[in-house]
Order: C-alpha cells, then structure tokens, then sequence
DNA sequence: CTAGGGTTAG
C-alpha cells in the first residue's frame, strides 16, 4: 500500500478522472502554494526549491497544485534530507510566518461544518417499529423487504426517509432502503441522504459503493460536504485504499472546498496508517500555519505516528506541542503516547506519564492498562507490573478479556507462575472471560520457559479436551519445553500433531527445533531433524552440508547467505547461534567460527566488538554459550597475534556478557567464566559492576599471551 | 452506528 501511494504522490495525478461536473464553484487559489516559497528559510543552503522534473511540466500548469505537488517541495527541501533536523524545525512553528503583513494561507477552515438539527418527528414511535421489521427481515429475502417498504405506515417524506434510513442496521438494507426512496422521487435527494448512507455502507467496508455514490452526486449536482468527504476518506481507509483517500481529499481543494478539521484529521490518520512520518509533519504545520488549533484527536493521530515510528523525540514533541497550546490531552490521548512510549523503550517515562495522567484527574480504562501491563512486562519489571495489579484491584479499574490475557502474558515474561496459575483459575471460573488460545499461549509459555514439562503438557491435552486450538506461538513454547525435558518422543508428537492440525511451522518454532538439535544426542537429534525437515528443508540441507569435510567455504558462505535471506530478520541471529551451537558440540569448532564470521559479515552481531582508547570490549550478550565461546577463542587468537607483533594494546580489555535479566535464562555469565577459567585468560567478574562484565588489564593479557606460548613451545 | 476524525495482545 506504501508503494502504491508513493507512486501516486509521484505521478502527481495526472491519471485521475472525475465525472465533469459543471456546477463547481472556481477553483480556490491556492491555498498550499505560497508554502513553497515560505519553505524556502528552512534551507539552511541558499540553494531554490528542486526544479520540476521536466515531464511533470504540464501537471504544474493546473491553477492549483494538487496537494501531492505542493508536498514534494517540501519533503524533498526539508524533511527527507534531513531527517534529524525536522523536530528541530517542527519545534519552532511560530517563525514560520517572516512577513507579518502577509495574509496566512489557508489549508483548512478553522470553523467547523455547522450540521443541521433535527426537529421531532412525532411519527417516531411508528418509524422506528417499522425500521426495526426491516432491520428483521431475512437479508436473502429480497421480495419480503420489498413488501415491507409498501407498509410504511406514515408517507415516506423528507424527515420520515431519513429517521428510517437512519434507523437500519446493514449496508445492504440501508442502499436498498435507499434506492427505494430514490425511485419514489418525491423529494430531491439533499446531502444529507447520501451521507447517512454512506455511513452505512461505510460501516460495512463497501468502498465501491460508497465511491459510487459520490460520483452519482456529482453527476446530479449533489453538493459534496465535509461529511461527504470525510465519510469517503474514513471508508477508504478502513478498505486499506490509501491512495483513495488521497485523490478524494485532493478533490476537494480542486473543487474549491476547503477541509475543516475533522476532515483534515482524518488525512492526517490516513498518513499515519501508511507511516509516512514527513507528510503527517508537514500537514500538521500547514494546518498550524494558518492557524489551527488541534484537538486532541489531532494530537492522538500525530502520537500513534511518532509511537510507530519508536521516535521518542517525537512523542515528546508532541507532549510539548499540547502544552504550549494549552489542550489538555483526554484519554485517548494518553492511551496513544503510553503506548508509544513502549514502542520507543521508554517505560519509566510511560511510568510516570501514567502518573501524570491520573493525578490530571483521568481515570484509566482497559487499554490503559493493556498498554502499560504490557510495556512493564517487556521490560521485565516485575515490581511495577505487580503495584499497578494491585492499584487495578483496589480502584475497581476496568478490566476486560484482552487485559486478562495481557496480565498472563506479562506473569509468561516475569516467571510468575502462581499468579497466572490464580489468574487462569479465575478466567475459567467467570462465565465471559473462559480462556481462549491466547490464554492457554501464556500458560504454556510460562510452563515451558519454567522447564515445567508435565504442566505443560496437561495444558496441551486440556486444550484439545476444550476444542481451544493450539496456535503456532503456543505450539513452539510447547517444543522448546518437552525439548529441554528431553521428552523427544512427546516432541515428535505434539510437532506432528500441530501441523496436521493446520499450524504452518514459522522461523520462530524452526529456531527453536535447531536449538533443541544443538543439545540433543544420539537418535533424538535425527528424530528433531526430520521434524525440521517438514518444516524448513533447506535449513536440515545446509547442516548435512556442513557435516561434510570437504564442503568449502565459499559453499557455506553461499548457502548461508540464501538461508538467511529467506528467513525472518527477527530469527536471523538464533538460527545463527544455534548452528554455531550445533557444530561446537559434535566438534567441528572451525564450522563454528566460519559462522560466527559469516554472521558478523551479515549483520547479525552488530558491536560485538567495540573500541576505545582506553578499552575494547567483547559484547556477547546476544550471543548463545557456543557462540559466545567460539567468539572468546576468536578474540584471544587476534590479541595473541597482537601481542606478538608488540602491537598496542588498550589499558583495559573486557567482556560484557549482560545479567540475564530473564528469571529462566540460560547464565552466559556462569558459562563464560568457566571457559575463561579453562583457557586460563585473565578476565575477572567485576562484581561492583552490573550486567555480567569481565575484565582484564593490558597487563595481565600480555603476560597471560606470553606463558601460552611458552607453554606450547614447551610442547613443541 | 440518530450525517464526519483518534486508542487494546506473542
């Protein structure tokens, strides 16, 4: 879809035909145009705005730009150039407008669409009944709809259509009812009509008709609103038709209408759908410009992009922004930048926006709660998730299915396995919240990341006992637990089962067979294989490949390369890690360190190694124990080479294998220290430190090089 | 859903 709407801001719509319609007042003057100029003292180089491309020559002839035209000046002057320096800019709106005495130009109309007021329809009763007997109607039942409509029981004017149209709940009634009125042809069809239809139908995800309904107004000089437009717009984008959306709310600047805010914010979300960052700025500041006061609803939008984007300079800017304006953010809006704070890795910001929030008088709802339940659990802190748990039950917060399930997910990343034991028991106990696959993921991702074999398998067989289908994520917690019991057998099963049942094994559960091969012995590790196989054939190619002596590096580099092509970014480092795993321990260390090379060629350890003047560090905290270890003897081989060419060496070398902030985690620290131990290198836990880190002097290092020679000499 | 815009789960 981003595809598709660049291309449709780069042909600047030249291919876009309207039915004519003659009773459109003058085009405005544009409204955007001036920006191009204006935008001209953000460029810090003297240099004009970019020359038109000359093929869009004739695009540019039109008396007013489209809005794509007068958007790509400044995205490409600005904001795609220099990315860092856009908040820069975007923090400072007011200097914009150098020349006082120059009137703003406008891109919206700061007063809001007046809606017309209903007058009583004493026919109301009657109405509603009769609405409610089409609504009951059988939807295949084209006829008995139709003998209803003949018994309206009051004359289908203009205000008695339109509280039945009003009234009737799917699309398909709605365009039926409608059409019916149209054919009647008692009144003229006011905006109104088609409004409400299209809100209808807009309900039901039915674009096409929608639009269609559009061009009969045109046809039939129906006046297009600011309802219309952004009812369209709103459809359009609940269709995933972007590029719709954008051609009809560029028409309306072509036919002289100008967007009020609600229309405008519904743009500036079809932006922020598409991630488009730079345009949802730059409508942002035009509105700004011409002096627009957002709403929240603004604010909520510009939040989500900045959330999506993980731009926390962002989500602080648009903080910054409500605040110098004065608009106090609602709950909506706090919901968003919580939410975006997670995405950006700021929890103890979420933290204490969320206090924020409450002291302004705010009272959290389910996705309050969701939102942060979720970011203390990600970032594994146990003791706030556990208060705000707590704060949740005392205040009588509310609570919903999706909360339940993220608490038990949040008990699956802190280990806490008797309160979503008690959870669970709870969910099962009340009659709405029975768990669901989501629910059961949890238990069986706590039971297995706690090794707890037998609990998880009884969840399995509950599981099918309930007709609650298990789904790939559960399915790969359930492996990797009978994998550590080296319950092979029960493995082969559940693998088998799954995917008879329809589960399409991803890279996640791939790498987790790998890892279970990587510490499997004897027939077990052919009995996971061929379950990898079924899975991921090329992957089981590769190792059998490697297993081969005579299989040459530039063939592994080639190989590996295609698998890690095809497989998810996310999964690319463990099925990394793993093989390297899987090659230390049948002893084949050079495959190890081939791959270990090959993965840092490609990206997968970024600063594993990591310089200073004063120090140079190891960063293993990525890395499996295999790989950590091959990494360790690949970095004690270079400075020994160093050491003996006399090169210089930094005052400080460390190793930094990170805490294993996760309750279950593996100890990369213990290992570490233990393989330091056996090669007799000098690297001392540093216990005033946290997060795992070795360290040793230049000193150390050098004489710990020299007596390992010595020693091997001795050998020789 | 009483004509229009924004927020929840591996």
């Amino acid at each position: 879809m981003a595809a598709k709407l660049s291309a449709v801001l780069d042909v600047h719509h030249c291919n876009i035909s309207y039915p004519s319609d003659k009773n459109q007042p003058p085009h405005f003057t544009s409204p955007l145009r001036i920006s191009t100029k204006k935008f001209t003292i953000f460029c810090t180089s003297s240099k004009s705005p970019p020359k038109t491309a000359p093929g869009k020559a004739e695009s540019r002839k039109r008396k007013t730009p489209s809005l794509s035209e007068q958007l790509k000046p400044l995205s490409n002057t600005i904001l795609s150039d220099r990315p860092n320096e856009s908040h820069q800019l975007l923090s400072k709106p007011k200097s914009v407008w150098v020349n006082p005495t120059k009137p703003k130009p406008s891109v919206l109309s700061l007063q809001r669409q007046k809606r017309s007021s209903y007058s009583y329809n004493p026919q109301i009763r009657d109405l509603k009944h009769f609405a409610k007997k089409l609504n009951d109607c059988d939807p295949a039942d084209d006829a008995a709809f139709q003998a209803i409509l003949e018994e309206i029981p009051h004359p289908p004017n203009r205000d008695n259509a339109l509280l039945v149209l009003n009234s009737l709940r799917s699309w398909q009634k709605t365009l039926l009812f409608f059409n019916w009125i149209k054919t009647l042809n008692l009144f003229p069809l006011e905006t109104i009509f088609y409004n409400v239809t299209m809100k209808s139908l807009r309900f039901g995800r039915q674009f096409q008709h929608v639009e269609n309904l559009a061009n009969e107004m045109i046809e039939n000089g129906v006046e297009l609103d600011n309802i219309t437009y952004s009812t369209i717009i709103t459809c359009a984008k609940r269709c995933n038709l972007f590029d719709k959306a954008v051609q009809w709310f560029e028409r309306m600047y072509k036919t002289g209408l100008m967007p009020d805010e609600v229309t405008y914010s519904a743009v500036l979300d079809v932006y922020a759908k598409l991630r488009k960052v730079e345009e949802v700025m730059s409508l942002y500041e035009r509105g700004r410009a011409s002096g627009w006061k957002p709403d929240p609803i603004a604010f909520a939008v510009l939040g989500k992009v900045f959330g999506e984007a993980g731009d926390y300079d962002g989500i602080r800017y648009v903080l910054e922004e409500m605040k110098s304006l004065g608009v106090q953010p609602n709950l909506v809006v706090y919901n968003t930048l919580l939410e975006a704070m997670g995405k950006a890795g700021k929890p103890g910001l979420a933290r204490s926006l969320f206090e924020e929030m409450l002291d302004s008088g705010i009272t959290p709802n389910e996705k309050t709660l969701t939102a942060l339940i979720r970011i203390y659990g990600k970032a594994r802190w146990a003791k706030d998730a556990l208060e705000l748990w707590d704060r949740m039950r005392l205040n009588g917060w509310p609570v919903d299915f999706i909360l339940y399930n993220s608490l038990l997910s949040m008990c699956a990343d802190l280990g806490l396995e008797e309160e979503a034991e008690r959870l669970f028991e709870d969910m099962k106990g009340s009659e709405s919240r029975k768990p669901d696959s989501w629910s059961y993921t949890a238990m069986l991702n706590i039971y297995g990341s706690g090794g707890n074999a037998d609990k998880a398998m009884r969840m399995f067989e509950e599981m099918s006992e309930k007709g609650v289908e298990l789904n790939v994520m559960g399915c790969t917690c359930l492996i990797q637990c009978l994998g550590r019991a080296k319950r092979i057998d029960d493995l082969v099963q559940v693998f088998e089962s799954s995917v008879n049942g329809g589960i399409k094994p991803d890279d996640r559960l791939c790498g987790c067979l790998l890892s279970v091969v990587s510490y499997c012995e004897g027939e077990d590790v052919n009995k996971v294989l061929a379950c990898l196989h079924k899975a991921n054939q090329n992957l089981v190619a590769f190792i059998k490949s490697l297993e081969e002596e005579d299989t040459k590096f530039e063939n592994v580099k080639q190989e590996f390369k295609g698998i890690l092509s095809n497989t998810a970014v996310d999964a690319r480092r463990p099925f990394c890690n793993c093989l390297i795993d899987i090659f230390r321990n049948r002893n084949l260390r050079e495959r190890a360190h081939e791959l270990l090379y090959l993965g840092t060629m490609y990206g997968l350890y970024p600063g594993l190694h990591t310089r200073t003047e004063e120090e140079w560090r190891l960063n293993v905290r990525s890395l499996s124990v295999g790989a950590a270890h091959t990494a360790l003897e690949e970095w004690m081989q270079t400075l020994t080479k160093l050491v003996q060419r006399r090169e210089a060496l930094p005052e400080v070398l460390s190793a930094s294998t990170g805490a294993g902030s996760h309750k279950y985690s593996q100890g990369l620290a213990n290992a570490f220290a233990s393989h330091a131990e056996k090669l007799a290198a000098p690297f001392k836990l540093r216990e005033d430190k946290a997060g795992g880190l070795f360290v040793a002097t230049r000193e150390d290092v050098i004489s710990w090089v020299q007596s390992r020679a010595a020693s091997l000499a001795s050998i020789a």
